[in-house]
DNA sequence: CCAGAACTCCGTATGATGTACGACGATAGT
DNA sequence: ACTATCGTCGTACATCATACGGAGTTCTGG
């Protein structure tokens, strides 16, 4: 019985583009990369609902099962999707303002990538299996922070806190903004058409915060949430390489 | 034709709890809330992907299309859930520590809620939509933070902050301890499995600091990267209200 | 006390979905 | 030309959400 691979190692040999090119049979009429372009463009315009095998093999004039030639299945799918689409933006360059401005550009980058991509938001990206876009993006977050004073653990922590974050953001900013493109509703018409929905529930004198909060009329300022919260989580970061630092 | 209830309404009356009750026909011989909690202890117990209206209506002892007399659909039936399990954990009291404490243990709260449910990283939260527990704890939130000299945007932008970074955390935090109790495969032995595997395509020379990171015997700490982002980002917050509270 | 209205229950049916299986045809090494 | 090897894809099956409509149950009005 010959070696039969493992998912893991399917898996890494499909996200390395390490694949044994045999030379028996027909040529392939597809390829993977084509296969995975096709779907995240269903997922981006269609959204993940739409997103299913037969639907990518129609929009690629193949069969449905011809697919499960080149990926083994929905969830490998899944993987490179993410893969390709993390590769589509470059990384930022090293530059002026050291490793502050960097994770700065990398965060402002990654909810872009959210922005074109909701979907990335269904789909967990802490699979353990990297492929070599994740790779690359984890290696230069690594250097950015590399140097200035932190352990090997605080930096690992350091890295999930920023790329947490704009995760956990995104989701609020991201959804809003879709679904203003998908039904055409603005965030703020919806609100107003909800609010009195809401109002019969929701007492004042229950929720006095919340009342006072939003029943204002003056809406002076409606900070964006995602640079506001970016510039604390840094700051936060750079305190405490400051008093690293200094001890 | 009299007033049909618009599905946001609809939502809104099941979340509240404001069912008008009939008083024909036979007694119901369920709730909604005995509903909602089955589906939470199969999502809870067998994941996310477990959980089908075939497989509630089974561990309940009912036909399927029973469940339609009670929710109106599937993800009538997610909302309920997260709402449920929002109020599940009670919020932080007021206590000593001011607004930074309060915030501390209600990201504590949040992780555990995560790890407790981890369908809840499945599901987005951002529905505008909001159940009673679900607005409660948003009250507490702008509560804990007013009157220290932040802007009604500032503090919106605080919230989001908070509760995004848990969230965004959580995922990865809840994911391995959750594929842990799973598969029983502790984190460390899938990595310790899989490394070699990544290996082959990991390229010392096209990934250095990756490598440097990774390849060193001397693990000597790993910390706690939750806790880490947490006091960073409430340090983040505090430089900032200080600044503030100065000008 | 009873007829009909209002309501719950649920069997059946429909149309999705992911994917296993295997027949067929194309290709290239021998 | 033969044969091992591969790509293609029709069919099939299990599973899913849920629309529909009939049967059974309970309360109300007369």
């Amino acid at each position: 019985m010959p070696t039969e691979k493992s998912d893991a190692e399917r898996s890494l040999a499909l996200l390395w583009g390490a694949q044994d090119r045999p030379n028996r049979g027909p040529k392939p009429a597809l390829t993977v990369d084509v296969i995975v372009r096709a779907a995240i463009k269903i997922a981006d315009t269609e959204g993940m609902a739409a997103l299913s095998m037969r639907r990518v093999a129609e929009t690629l004039g193949v069969g449905t099962m011809s697919l499960y030639t080149y990926v083994p299945a929905k969830a490998e799918l899944f993987e490179l999707m993410v893969d390709t689409v993390l590769g589509e933006t470059p990384l930022p360059e090293p530059g002026p303002g050291g490793w502050r401005a960097w994770l700065e550009r990398f965060a402002r980058n990654g909810l872009d990538g959210y922005r074109r991509h909701p979907w990335l938001l269904e789909v967990s990206l802490t699979r353990g299996l990297m492929g070599p876009n994740q790779t690359a993006a984890l290696d230069a977050l690594l250097h950015a922070i590399s140097g200035i004073g932190l352990s090997k653990g605080e930096m690992m922590a350091v890295v999930q806190l920023v790329v947490g974050y704009v995760r956990g953001v995104a989701q609020s900013t991201v959804e809003s903004a879709r679904l203003e493109q998908r039904t055409g509703v603005t965030d703020e018409q919806w609100w107003t058409e909800v609010a009195p929905l809401h109002d019969k529930y929701i007492d004042a004198g229950r929720f006095p915060t919340l009342t006072a909060v939003f029943s204002a009329e003056d809406w002076d300022e409606w900070i964006d949430a995602f640079e506001f919260g970016l510039q604390r989580v840094l700051d936060g970061i750079e305190s405490f390489v400051d008093a690293r630092a200094t001890s």
